[in-house]
DNA sequence: CGCCTTATGTACGATTTCGGACATAAGGGT
DNA sequence: ACCCTTATGTCCGAAATCGTACATAAGGCG
């Protein structure tokens, strides 16, 4: 069915190992080990050590904490764009979180030892890999805004939009089921909202596959959380030279920002 | 009415600087100026480059953005054990959210160069750095979780106990309007999850002065949230040599980590 | 002391989401 | 073609929080 998993891979279709200077790209060339990433996959499990941090080219990974009770909650998606494992060269080793694979392809792996030993070099890959790390900072806190303040709808807007950024096609295998173990909220919610969505035309959708109809009003629909995200990574992570282009037509981060910053109710008297 | 603001300073009192060795430390020394860091204070503006980090010593810094519509949500938290402003040695210059006083003291400055230069030279300071700077992200991504999850009152519980490792005494001068611009909620919702936590004898307070009594019934009553972000800044950050000791009776991560990992809803019959 | 600003307390219906129960339907496997 | 698993649709009362309005009280300041 899916003939793109024989295309031929290459490290290069991923962006910050596309943003390689050739001297660099040719030192880690050899660790590059190429895996399949299939679809509910633990990358990497809460709390322990890394072996290998991973650079998604077709796959998109989602880290989530799983409370005690049972209950999910996205802290991020990494795709084409990044790295899964900051917490190799971050110093940490391991995070409380845990990466799960929900769209399944394939990634290259790097030894941890090789990453930290490229990364202590100060190069352009330590450079390029904090400042996605920033970025990934930025996705996560919009979570936290987004987790507090939009509904369920807007959410699903979110997702589907970071979702899309970082797929080569405009289908994506989700189901009702697996969007709300990202989010963190019911199923029947996400069926609610998704229902919503589909009479508006914006998307279309069964049994675990959704389709974008009309991207323009799917980012209108949703939150400003999308945009900020978007306009973060375009920022820190100017596009690389090699991969596909993705078309967007999201609010610029300057617009949104004129109007964030008319303060904090609370603050304001004690400034 | 304070005495503590005479009390005499040292960079030494902020926990990532304290732990540098004596060279690293004397070669910084020159370059780190005390500045009062007054309530309600904008250390950073949302996509402001800095021209300083901020080391603070006995003041508290929330991280937090603010909505098209007003809104605000809080996105981290940094006291005495870390530094505003990692976007200055994490590449980006800036970021979208905004850092406030909200509980004065002072700290130290560094210029955004000094940081960069040193920083890149890959000695302790970096790493210590980046281990602070993802502890962050998961106090961060904690707070994403805790904001889809749990209940006014446990988010509450949270942000006074992540207040209180920052400070020095047991008294935080908080209202109820400042808490509830920070975890994004109602004033009248903090006023009633407050009053609750006053009836159980938890804490008490009276016109923006916050008195916890009983911090290990508090700590019960929070949500693992608190317990999971103050055991990976332990984990990151090990103690210091010379700060002072902070009591604590939280939960260990190890015993949330082995009910988290039962898994994820929606991965579990994928996988 | 008395005023006046600001903090806190309380109540109400409206809204969103939850938790659970159930009905329908799509599509793969035999 | 049929069955059977799994995905989606819908409904219900319950709970949390919101938005609003207002009452009370604490404490600084003249």
């Amino acid at each position: 069915m899916r003939s793109l998993l024989s295309v031929r891979q290459s490290p290069r279709q991923n962006q910050l190992l596309a943003a390689l200077p050739a001297a660099d790209y040719a030192r880690l060339l050899p660790h590059l080990e190429l895996v399949p990433m299939p679809l509910g996959w633990a990358v990497c499990e809460s709390g322990e050590a890394q072996g290998h941090a991973f650079f998604p080219t077709t796959s998109i990974v989602s880290s989530l904490y799983v409370t005690e009770d049972g209950s999910s909650a996205e802290i991020a998606v990494a795709g084409n764009e990044g790295v899964v494992g900051v917490a190799v060269f971050m110093g940490g080793e391991s995070t409380p979180s845990r990466a799960v694979v929900y769209s399944a392809g394939h990634g290259y792996r790097l030894g941890s030892s090789v990453l930290k030993a490229e990364f202590s070099e100060g190069g352009s890959l330590q450079q390029r890999l904090l400042r996605y790390t920033q970025a990934l900072m930025t996705q996560t806190a919009q979570t936290a805004v987004c987790n507090r303040h939009h509904s369920v709808e807007q959410q699903l807007c979110r997702l589907l939009l970071l979702s899309l950024d970082r797929s080569a096609a405009d289908e994506l295998t989700l189901s009702h089921e697996l969007i709300a173990g990202m989010l963190g909220v019911r199923r029947e919610g996400v069926t609610e909202a998704a229902g919503k969505l589909r009479k508006a035309g914006l998307i279309r959708y069964s049994r675990g596959r959704m389709r974008v109809l009309d991207r323009p009003r799917l980012e209108a629909r949703a939150c400003e959380c999308y945009a900020v995200v978007k306009a973060e990574y375009e920022r820190l992570l100017p596009e690389a030279p090699s991969p596909a282009p993705r078309n967007s037509s999201y609010r610029s981060l300057a617009s949104a920002r004129a109007s964030r910053l008319d303060g904090l109710r609370a603050f304001d008297r004690a400034a």
